[in-house]
DNA sequence: CAAACGTATCGACGTATGTTAGATTGTTCG
DNA sequence: CGAACAATCTAACATACGTCGATACGTTTG
């Protein structure tokens, strides 16, 4: 918080405030790093590609798929459901999981982007 | 790793090696998860977006743009160096940063999924 | 109602991460 | 050369996170 560590070098002042004026606001920072959180993690990608592929799943077919314990894949789901990435819907004993919009959306252009990235 | 913890309940085994088989290798998923963890910090993010705005910036300014010790900022920095987002130049006693094409890319895309996805 | 089954939750552990403060390196200028 | 300064590195700490095992919950079926 403290803006006096040192004095600005290379650019001026209005120049440096215009610059902190215009990066996003706490809230919208937080969101954004909320929703990176979620999908940087193995298991929380495989399990976005899954769903993105797979359409709607259930937990155990989805830790069948991704190779993990049906535990761990319910975890891990909770968190993609509170980022807002995934949601769910009870089918008698089952619950179904399917990719949300925002989650799609994000999947989709982290992909794009990845895909055009991944040589570096 | 145990594919036995549960059987299939919704879908056929087909069809869930198929979905199985789509998945990205382990090393592409680790590529991706890397990039985006690198952004998935706040101090991380705002310092992307700070070298979005401003070009190229030396530490000591982006320190005071976004509001974190030069200790910090450097720290952060290197890994975003190590993700390959950032970019570094020597010129003097000051070390001056950029996004990378990548940084660039990945930091564009992101804030496009995330200004559609922010009302979620 | 009771047993079976899929799912969710809880406790615990080891590891990774963000942050801080201080020491060290590398560069410029007197 | 040596003082001054920017940047990096190191050690340390608290916290957060991923994973695992076992247990509790909700639903269906006999």
């Amino acid at each position: 918080m403290r803006d006096d560590h040192c004095d600005l070098l290379c650019i001026d002042f209005d120049h440096a405030e215009g610059l902190r004026a215009e990066l996003p606001s706490d809230e919208v920072l937080a969101g954004r790093v909320a929703r990176l959180r979620a999908l940087s993690d193995t298991t929380r990608l495989r399990i976005g590609y899954a769903l993105g592929a797979g359409g709607e799943l259930c937990v155990c077919d989805l830790a069948w798929i991704v190779g993990s314990s049906q535990g761990l894949v319910s975890h891990h789901l909770r968190q993609l459901r509170s980022a807002g990435l995934v949601e769910s819907r009870r089918d008698g004993k089952l619950v179904m999981y399917r990719l949300s919009a925002a989650g799609g959306h994000l999947l989709r252009v982290v992909s794009v982007g990845a895909a055009e990235t991944d040589p570096v």
